[in-house]
DNA sequence: AGTCTTATTGCAAACGATTTGCAATTGCAT
DNA sequence: ATGCAATTGCAAATCGTTTGCAATAAGACT
């Protein structure tokens, strides 16, 4: 259902560019994003960010996730219940399918939801600037 | 694209039916709930049952609205951004179009998304529990 | 490399939304 | 009426996140 390149642009070079400074702190973090398979929250980064640099500080994560949003670097998700999650904003869209019983996050993409809603937001005099869907559901026990 | 008559389930019995006290409290934030077109947050709940008995507090509140939750009263919304959004549970289920410049929230609903939405859970070896869709547009300006 | 300027940092304190401990109150079965 | 557990209000605690501020460090310019 879904599938890509997980593409790297170089967002160093893009900062730069736009007169953003790089420093220890946005690299590491920068490179825990790129090399990351899952959907982690500030405190998982920040975590996996100490383990590198011991000095780095929760309130830079915050900080480097709030910009890099705002660069479009990355995307946040708000998902039920627990602090917001992180992913590098490099694949093409997707939505997410929440394992309730373990928290995974599984990614999958219908052109023909999205369409739908767009036809509907048109239809109500509206125009979409972006949405979310989330499934949340559970693994179907297979016979055996 | 939303219709249906706004059924006004007696909740009252069915708390005396599982042992849950009918408080004044309670029934003042289930009559402001019965009696609501739009999706409140916890604050103008209280706000609305203050005027009407100064003593509840904004505690009692959220204790009710979580109660209310696990009795299938009330959907909790967690739009962007904002504190949860509250709406009683009796018409059909439908998903949230937000106006993002006034916070009003639209309702809609298609069979068709909820189609494709089981489809491809069940392609991904899922059964969904629930989901959230959760369309944030601006209103298309009309020429003239 | 050395110096300057200013963005960025770490820290601790502030924040908004929500939850909780506890003693006082109240619903409701008796 | 009586009694006891459920519920309340209050204040304090919690969680995730943001912010003020003085110290630091990035990058531009010698």
């Amino acid at each position: 259902m879904n599938q890509g390149t997980p593409k790297k642009p170089d967002y160093e070079r893009e900062m730069r560019r736009a007169g953003i400074r790089i420093t220890r702190p946005r690299r590491v973090i920068l490179d825990i994003l790129a090399g990351c398979e899952d959907h982690p929250d500030a405190m998982e980064i920040f975590q996996r960010a100490s383990a590198i640099d011991k000095s780095i500080s929760l309130s830079t994560v915050y900080r480097t996730m709030k910009l890099l949003e705002g660069m479009g670097a990355i995307h946040r998700h708000a998902f039920e219940g627990g602090p917001a999650r992180f992913e590098q904003a490099s694949g093409e869209h997707h939505d997410h399918l929440i394992d309730l019983d373990t928290g995974d996050v599984i990614e999958f993409h219908s052109r023909r939801i999205e369409e739908l809603q767009d036809e509907i937001a048109r239809e109500l005099g509206y125009e979409i600037v972006h949405h979310r869907l989330e499934l949340y559901g559970r693994r179907k026990k297979r016979r055996g």
